[in-house]
DNA sequence: GGTGATTAGTTTAATATCAAACGATATGAT
DNA sequence: ATCATATCGTTTGATATTAAACTAATCACC
């Protein structure tokens, strides 16, 4: 293949990936602010809901954002009663969050709305389709980690 | 297939269909950032480059954001020199927004080293790869268009 | 024990983003 | 001609986001 295809090839490639992932975000953020939450809103319950409390430090690791970033989206979650900070009392400089009541009923129903979202996005795909799609988006995605 | 091994499929898929578009984008923003320009200064540029002087209402639906959101980035543009507004005689209500001499430069560039960049990125994956991951994703994308 | 480096979280300044309200302009119906 | 309606762009208020400067607390090493 001449380098001109190769190039016109990588560039629809990546146009396509990018209208996918596109396309599955802007539904399940639909869920999600049907919900009260913003995205980011979202992904801090889900963290709190299956690894338990957490410092804000390892909250920003695991959705990928800045600390900063994290010290608002508490602040908002708080305001509106779905998480607590609890000073630690080993370690004074880490605050553990931690979900309240409401925080956990209410990301227990939107998780669950959000999976089957997606579920029924995916179904598009046959399982076979679905098992290569990941396997190439593994690939391409695994460059990125090093 | 069991439901349930459906459910865990699709949610794997769409993970790894996730995180191979966010590592793709962390790539090519950094060619944007270094630049000195954002995402979306990029996209504005990058419509103006390819299509011509655009009206404000054309840009954001190229670009797929708000007429609110792209006043202010054209403002930024405007203010370091890149793209300048033009009142619509015909009907006033338009401004129409054309490249500088210095955005149509810099566009052309930075356009060039994000194409480099995606190019260099998906040679990860063979050409048969390319095609069957862009083929999978515009089938799941176009479920978004209806 | 004290000092220097490190770490957790906050704050600040800049940009992004949307929805909704708004102002100016144009169009259409009567 | 006039008034209602629609359209384009701006503004506003809220949240998101980062990088960088900063504070408070801890740790490591001598």
């Amino acid at each position: 293949m001449s380098d001109t295809n190769l190039k016109s090839l990588a560039l629809g490639t990546y146009t396509k990936l990018m209208r996918a992932a596109e396309s599955a975000t802007n539904r399940t953020s639909k869920v999600m602010t049907a919900a009260g939450l913003t995205i980011s809103q979202f992904g801090v319950l889900e963290a709190l809901y299956h690894k338990g409390p957490l410092c804000q430090r390892d909250i920003a690791a695991k959705i990928l954002k800045s600390t900063g970033n994290i010290t608002l989206v508490i602040d908002n979650l708080e305001k509106n009663g779905l998480v607590r900070r609890e000073r630690d009392s080993e370690d004074r400089r880490f605050l553990t969050v931690h979900l309240t009541e409401a925080g956990t009923g209410l990301i227990a129903k939107v998780f669950a709305d959000v999976e089957a979202a997606i579920v029924a996005d995916l179904a598009t795909l046959t399982a076979e389709e679905q098992e290569t799609l990941g396997r190439l988006c593994k690939k391409l995605g695994l460059k990125g980690a090093a």
